[in-house]
DNA sequence: ACGAATTGTAACAGCATGCAAATCAGGCTT
DNA sequence: AAGCCTGATTTGCATGCTGTTACAATTCGT
């Protein structure tokens, strides 16, 4: 059972470093950050369970950064304010925030609220290994992909590693980086070469328009983005 | 879109009121009971999406119903309690409630809260990145721009951190410095220009007159200021 | 109205990505 | 062991996104 991933960003070094060592404690892995700036250049790289977040930062707004987070990444957010205006937190909340937790608080608070967070996602995380979306049926367990007229098309091992990772996250921007994290793949030189080649392939077999493809979008510089309806059975 | 169903369960009457009027305002149906018994009852029939529950009850405990609820109905439940210490809320949470609200709370707060819980579990569907304006509408997980008459045009990841930074702040004016903050930390040093050429990107995509632009104006020696009436939905 | 500063944008260059074809690796058959 | 088969990776080139440059247009102070 893999630590879930914490970050935390807040530029108050005591704060970060006292989080840091109660969750640490609780069983998680920490990142953590003093300025926004640092912290979003590491997202390239990581994909963090739960963004712990300070609205009070010196390099951006709170607020817009929160609003990113959660719609482009679609991560986990809580905001740790000192404001405590009721206002405040209603804004935090609608802009996508998941929790909003007031200093001063109290650490085990901030873990079981973390734990509550993960519970309810996790429990919506897939447990099976056939996937329909969008008039496809993935079957990991055959490797084949069916239509939405039953006729079947096997992918193979690899391409099953990338179908699978965009199954897991839908509708999220998914980096090159974490790709390659998760694809086993070590860091080979030309090794994006090869994960263009894969999701090449992988359209092909989705049936994609080169020009316009619908399900597998590439955003320049950033990644990839796998768009349609999945449910796990 | 159905009206998610909310349920209230507290002893006093006052309470269970402006609960529900606040709720049904918000656009959620709701269901009261001051007993255990009744809403237990009610659960035979009803499937709730949200279960607010008091834990001061005459007659069960709180707690128990809680777990029972969260364990076997896979229900969202909202601790509503004046219990304030933050041992009752630690016990709270890691029973499987899925936020803790301390009394006296603001109704705003809890109906945020409750949409950031619904939001959270129905995170496969499609979670307002769209935004609306002026007879156009951004899809931000598409990456594509639809004008009134329907008809799509794709902009970039670049032109979308823009055309975002706009959209989170209409009606305001946003500085060049503060652009260069958010997107992306374009940390080239050289001149900003690059800047000025996303924006003229993104005003050809809107078909702005360039004479005469309607909807991303400039104010010269400030920044640039996006008029349109928005709404993310 | 004129000049300096600021902003707009066309054209180009650099680099990220898409993809077909060649090459390589491992397993299976004979 | 040699040959073959499948599938993954690398190569090489085409395409397209983005920042840069250069210059035109605009604004502002005088």
């Amino acid at each position: 059972m893999k630590r879930p991933l914490v970050t935390i960003l807040d530029d108050e070094p005591d704060i970060r470093r006292m989080l840091a060592d109660v969750l640490e404690q609780a069983g998680f892995d920490t990142l953590s950050f003093g300025r926004a700036r640092s912290f979003e250049a590491a997202l390239a790289t990581h994909r963090p369970d739960v963004c712990l977040v300070d609205l009070s930062l010196p390099d951006t707004d709170g607020l817009t950064l929160v609003h990113r987070l959660a719609l482009e990444q679609g991560a986990i957010v809580i905001i740790i304010s000192g404001r405590a205006q009721v206002q405040d937190r209603v804004t935090g909340l609608e802009l996508g925030a998941d929790d909003y937790i007031i200093k001063p608080f109290d650490p085990a608070e901030v873990v079981a609220r973390i734990r509550a967070r993960l519970r309810s996602t996790k429990s919506s995380k897939n447990t099976g290994n056939t996937a329909t979306f969008n008039g496809w049926t993935a079957h990991f367990d055959r490797y084949v992909l069916q239509d939405d007229a039953g006729v079947e098309t096997p992918f193979s091992h690899a391409e099953g590693e990338v179908l699978r990772l965009f199954l897991d996250s839908p509708k999220r921007l998914i980096s090159r980086a974490q790709m390659q994290e998760n694809l086993g793949g070590a860091a080979s030189e030309s090794f994006d070469r090869a994960m263009d080649v894969r999701i090449s392939r992988l359209r092909t077999k989705l049936r994609e328009d080169p020009k316009n493809p619908q399900l597998i979008k590439t955003i320049y510089g950033a990644g990839y983005i796998f768009l349609g309806d999945v449910a796990w059975t």
